[in-house]
DNA sequence: CTCTGTGAAGTTGTTCACAGCC
DNA sequence: GGCTGTGAACAACTTCACAGAG
């Protein structure tokens, strides 16, 4: 990057249907890595992530040359080359809004803790909520988030309250300085461009099932999709 | 469509990307209705659901001429318009496989019930959660699925089970008629491809937040990006 | 011969700018 | 004047086919 030499090296941006690829190819590593595989192809990859090899190959070639021809990816040293690439190789400190089902769904969820991302806190307004501690994580009221954060560093916030108070909670989830906010609510919440927003929403997704369903064609073969989406 | 008469009317696949967007165009429009708007502008619409006009009027108009060149688009019968393209006008049974707490909140959970998706019926192995009820809908083993569900046609499985169960709980599914399947286990899992498969996947997101995060450059101006991922 | 890496071709999706209708 | 609808230009992404390295 800051070489006085100019490399042949592209400066290439990576796609974002590739991003979006990365977590999945990182956890059929985890999956290959249990298994014992010391060397891995593109199409085991591909296998287990629900794509194909060429294109698991050309995603990883945005990264670098990560694997060796004629033999393959090397287990071990491809997760450590994505878990750095995408930054996930340190601890995510998160906070949570709403411990609702939802939410402590998700604080006792053991595959987010798994990943790296550990939530510190969480936040409600039911007076029943507030004062305990669920999966260990001590719930606070909402009032108390900017004087409870302080000046620990948060990365990330999520919102799983009622639609009604969901700007309101992005906002202050903003001035409590996260950087990344998961949200699950299905309204689009407005915040600074520099915060990174993502949603999920299951009724979108329900949705979108039901009118692929619809437009099942009982008769015709179906050209059959490997990746969703 | 059956016409003798050939139309000019193009026989035009509609993106993909665009189906993804039409829940959200949806749940905006509800909204949209609610404040009592009888017309709505395509703008209108962008702004609630994180798109932009453009977009919209081009998405939109994939479905046919649903507006007014100089009005805009009369909000209930676009509403109707749309839940008919997508096929949610009429109910969608649901079956939940997996009752701990993400499942006990997809039960609980209004929102999925409003947009008219219903769960007849939540499978587990858990003795403790056999024989009970979960927000109204009734808990069976999962070994007595095939025969509790019977002849009742089931549009949607909903898995919400461990990573090791997935893909034989999928099979159950198919097994017993669904038509397409919600995952929310982090693992692809293998149907016939007449069976349509979605994947919700909470700890691909935030590595992907975490990835964004992490590439936040502080100095120079990023450009905002209005629709996710 | 094996399997990765990658330009180039092909496909899909977005954005623009304006024609068309109210 | 307004706002939709849409071809056409542009951009992003996927797929192919094969060069290149072990």
């Amino acid at each position: 990057m800051g070489d006085i030499l100019k490399r042949k090296k592209k400066v290439e941006v990576i796609p974002q249907a590739t991003l979006n690829r990365l977590p999945f190819y990182l956890r059929a590593l985890y999956a290959l890595d249990d298994e014992g595989f010391e060397y891995i192809s593109s199409a085991d990859i591909a296998e287990l992530s629900g794509s194909y090899s060429a294109q698991v190959r050309k995603d990883l070639s945005y990264i670098g040359e990560l694997g060796t021809r004629g033999v393959g990816y090397n287990t071990k040293k491809l997760i450590d080359d994505l878990e750095k690439f995408l930054g996930v190789s340190r601890k995510r400190r998160m906070v949570l809004v709403g411990a609702g089902k939802l939410g402590t769904a998700l604080l006792e969820a053991k595959n987010i803790r798994e990943r790296g991302f550990e939530f510190v806190a969480a936040f409600d307004i039911d007076p029943d909520k507030v004062g305990k501690t669920i999966a260990g994580v001590p719930v606070f009221h909402i009032e108390k988030m900017i004087q409870t954060i302080g000046n620990e560093k948060i990365d990330i916030g999520v919102i799983a309250v009622t639609p009604e108070a969901a700007q309101e909670v992005a906002e202050l989830l903003v001035k409590a300085g996260v950087k990344g906010i998961l949200n699950f609510v299905p309204m689009p919440i407005k915040v600074p461009s520099s915060i990174k927003v993502r949603t999920v929403c299951v009724a979108a997704e329900l949705q979108l099932l039901a009118f692929q369903i619809k437009n099942l064609k009982p008769r015709k073969k179906l050209k059959a999709s490997i990746y969703e989406e």
